[in-house]
RNA sequence: CGGAGCGUAGCUCAGCCUGGUAGAGCACUUGCUUUGGGAGCAAGACGUCGCAGGUUCGAAUCCUGUCGCUCCGACCA
C-alpha cells in the first residue's frame, strides 16, 4: 500500500474526549473515528488490526473444533422471554421497531439465538458435540460507554458456544476453548490470564476471565503469587481466619451513642469498639425484596456475590427512607437483634460465624447493643462469604499473601449447563433412547476490546508499538525523496515489490513530507519495522533497518530484504503447538 | 439515574467574570526557500461561538430551557 493513496489521518494532539493511553492512539495514530459516544467508524489502519486478530481467532478457534456461523443482530424479543433474560438482562438491552412496531432486540450475545437453532437441527446424540461460533457486531445500551472501545455502545465479539450430552462432554469442551484463548491471547502478543470469574446474568456456575494486567483496567483481580490462585474480586475469596470469639459475655446492652453513624466514629474516643468488634447491618433491596446483611465491621459487602449466593437479578442498597421503613432507624443505627420483622431475611457473612462480644446498632437513633453475640442474639437465615477480599490477606490455597491488580478483560469463558437448552427446548435423543437437554458452555472475545487491550499494553510516548502479529502493517519504507527515479524512490519500490512477494505486508510512505514528519508518524503508527532511504546512507550501500522497540542497523542495500524477513522470523508470529 | 464540568475554525484552546470589531497555535491552499526527527517567510481559505427562547440599543459573553460530550458514582454477558 502507499501511504498516499489510503487514509492515514494522524494527529498531533489527541481530542480532548480521550483520557486513557489507548484511546488517545487509537485515534491519534488514525485507526478510528468516534462517530457518537461508544460509537466508532474504523479507518484503513485499525480495520487491518482488527481483520488479523480476526484471522488469529478464527484460525484457533477452527483448530479448537468449533464451526463458524453467522447471526442475525436483530432478534426477536420472543426468544429471550422464553430464557427469561428479557428481563434479567433488560438493562442492556437495545430495543428497536420497524415500520408496524414490532419491537426487535439487537444482540448483545446470542445464546438465545444459537440454542434455538440447535432446538430446531440437533436431534440425536450423534450430532454431539459442536461448537458454534461467530465474529459479528454486539450491542449494548451501556449506560456509560468508556474508553474509546474499551466499553462500547456497538463493538465486535467473538461468541461461541458448544453443546455436548454430558456434563463431562461439556467439561471437555470448555477445556478445549480455555486452552484456545490461552493460545490466541498469546499470538496477539497480550499477555492475559485467567481467573476464576463470576457468571453474572449469563448463568452456568463455573466461569474464567481472562485478563491483560492493566492500570486503566475496570476490574480488580486478586491474585496468589505463590501458588497461581487468580480470581476476579467479584469471585475471590481468601483463608483470612474468622473473627475470635472471646468468653461468652453478659447479655446484650443497649448504650447511647449519640451522632455516631459510622463505624470509625465508634471505634474512637469514647467508645473505642474496634472495626473487627463491630457487626455491620447493611440495608438491601434485592428483587424488591427488602433483606439484611450482616458483615464484620472493617469488611466491605461484595454486591456481585450477594447476588450470586441470593440468587438475586437486582441488589440495591435500600433508602434512608426503607430503612427507616423497616428496622425504625436510620443508617448508622441499625442492627438486626431487635425489631427485624419476621419476612425479613438476614444473610451474614461466613467470617462472623461464632462472633461474639460485638457491637451493633440498636435499631433506635443514637443507640447501640454490646456483647452482641451473634449466634445467641441474631436470627441469621443464611450464612454466606459475602465479604471483598483486600490485598494481604492470606491466599485461601496456600496461605500466603493475596494482591490485587486492576485488568481489563478481553475474553469469559463460562460453563452454562442446561439453563437455556431445558429453557428453550434444545433437546436431543441419547444413544438409551431418552430425550436431554444438551450441556452448553459460552466462550466470549471481544476482539474491538482486544485490539485496544494490546496499544494500552504496547506502547511509549512516541507512539504505538504493535506486534508484528497484528501491526496494521509489518514494514513501513521511508524514502526521504520521493521525486520519481531518483535514487531512494526507486530503491523504495523494488523492496517494496520484493517485500510483498515475500508476503511481507508493507506501506510505502510515498508522501513529499519533510523526513522529521514520515519518522514521527512512522513511530506513532507504530510499524514494527521501517526501512529508511536516504540519500547520505545509500551513497554507502546501506540502508537502515529499525525495529520499532530497538536499535537501527544499517544494511547493505542487497541485503535489506533478507535482514528484514529475519527480523520477522525472529520476532515474528508465536507459532504455536499444534 | 445522582454529582461535577465542558460545547468558540479540522485539532488543541484563549476570549465569557466586567455585554460593543470573533482570536492564537497546529492542520489546510498557493508561492518561494528548506530537506535525516512534527521547517521558515509571504499570501490565503476556513466560524449560523451546540440549538432554542429571553433580557438588552447591542449577547460567544447575562438568564432559562434543551441537545451533545467528558469525568466520578450506580451498572457492566
Amino acid at each position: 500500500m502507499k501511504w498516499t493513496q489510503t487514509l492515514i489521518p494522524t494527529l498531533r494532539e489527541a481530542p480532548s474526549d480521550a483520557e486513557i493511553v489507548s484511546h488517545k492512539l487509537l485515534l491519534r495514530a488514525g485507526l478510528i473515528r468516534k462517530l457518537a459516544a461508544g460509537v466508532y467508524t474504523f479507518l484503513p489502519l485499525g480495520l487491518r488490526s482488527l481483520r488479523k486478530i480476526e484471522t488469529i481467532i478464527r484460525e484457533e478457534m477452527d483448530r479448537a473444533g468449533a464451526i463458524e456461523v453467522l447471526m442475525p443482530a436483530l432478534q426477536p424479543p420472543e426468544i429471550w422471554q422464553q430464557s427469561g433474560r428479557a428481563e434479567t438482562a433488560r438493562d442492556v438491552l437495545f430495543k428497536v421497531k420497524d415500520s408496524s412496531q414490532r419491537e426487535w432486540y439487537l444482540s448483545p450475545t446470542a445464546e438465545e439465538v444459537i440454542t434455538t437453532l440447535a432446538a430446531n437441527e440437533i436431534n440425536s446424540y450423534r450430532q454431539l458435540p459442536k461448537n458454534f461460533y461467530q465474529i459479528s457486531p454486539k450491542f449494548r445500551d451501556e449506560i456509560r460507554p468508556r474508553f474509546g472501545l474499551m466499553r462500547a455502545k456497538e463493538f465486535i465479539m467473538k461468541d461461541a458456544y458448544s453443546f455436548d450430552t454430558t456434563d463431562d462432554g461439556a467439561m471437555a469442551s470448555y477445556k478445549k476453548m480455555y486452552d484456545a484463548y490461552t493460545r490466541i491471547f498469546a499470538r496477539v502478543g497480550l499477555k492475559a490470564f485467567p481467573v476464576e470469574a463470576d457468571t453474572g446474568v449469563i448463568g452456568g456456575n463455573y466461569s474464567h476471565e481472562f485478563m491483560v494486567p492493566a492500570e486503566t483496567g475496570e476490574n480488580d483481580v486478586a491474585f496468589c503469587e505463590a501458588c497461581g490462585y487468580a480470581a476476579n474480586i467479584e469471585k475471590a475469596t481468601s483463608g483470612i481466619p474468622k473473627t475470635a470469639a472471646r468468653e461468652i459475655g453478659a447479655a446484650v446492652e443497649k448504650f447511647a451513642t449519640p451522632g455516631v453513624v459510622t463505624i470509625e466514629a465508634l471505634a474512637k474516643e469514647p467508645y473505642k469498639v474496634p472495626a473487627n468488634r463491630q457487626i455491620k447491618t447493611l440495608v438491601y433491596v434485592a428483587d424488591s425484596k427488602v433483606i439484611l446483611i450482616l458483615v464484620r465491621g472493617d469488611d466491605q459487602l461484595n454486591e456481585t456475590k450477594l447476588a450470586a449466593k441470593t440468587g438475586a437479578v437486582q441488589v440495591r442498597p435500600a433508602t434512608p427512607e426503607e430503612c427507616v421503613a423497616t428496622l425504625g432507624a436510620k443508617p448508622g443505627s441499625l442492627g438486626a437483634v431487635v425489631k427485624v420483622p419476621a419476612d425479613v431475611k438476614v444473610y451474614a457473612d461466613e467470617r462472623l460465624q461464632g462472633a461474639n462480644d460485638m457491637t451493633t446498632g440498636a435499631n433506635e437513633d443514637g443507640f447501640h447493643f454490646k456483647n452482641v453475640s451473634i449466634e445467641r442474639d441474631i436470627k441469621v437465615t443464611a450464612w454466606f462469604d459475602l465479604r471483598t477480599v483486600t490485598a494481604g490477606e492470606p491466599c485461601g490455597k496456600c496461605g500466603k499473601p493475596l494482591k490485587i491488580r486492576r485488568a481489563i478483560e478481553v475474553g469469559h469463558v463460562f460453563k452454562l449447563g442446561t439453563k437455556y437448552s431445558e429453557k428453550l427446548n434444545a433437546t436431543f435423543l441419547d444413544v438409551d433412547g431418552s430425550r436431554k437437554p444438551s450441556v452448553m458452555g459460552c466462550y466470549g472475545i471481544g476482539v474491538t476490546r482486544t485490539l485496544q487491550a494490546v496499544i494500552e499494553q504496547g506502547n511509549d510516548k512516541d507512539g504505538v508499538i504493535w506486534p508484528l502479529s497484528v501491526a496494521p502493517y509489518q514494514v513501513c519504507i521511508t524514502p526521504l525523496s520521493v521525486v520519481p527515479e531518483s535514487e531512494p524512490m526507486k530503491l523504495a519500490e523494488k523492496f517494496y515489490a520484493e517485500l510483498t512477494a515475500r508476503g511481507v505486508d508493507v506501506i510505502l510512505d510515498d508522501r513529499d513530507e519533510r523526513p522529521g514528519v514520515k519518522f514521527k508518524d512512522a513511530d506513532l503508527v507504530g510499524f514494527p519495522i521501517r526501512l529508511a532511504l536516504g540519500e547520505k546512507s545509500l551513497l554507502k550501500g546501506e540502508i537502515e533497518v529499525k525495529p520499532r522497540n530497538g536499535a537501527v542497523q544499517f544494511v547493505k542495500t542487497e541485503n535489506a530484504v533478507e535482514a528484514v524477513l529475519k527480523l520477522i522470523a525472529d520476532n515474528g508470529v508465536v507459532a504455536p503447538a499444534a
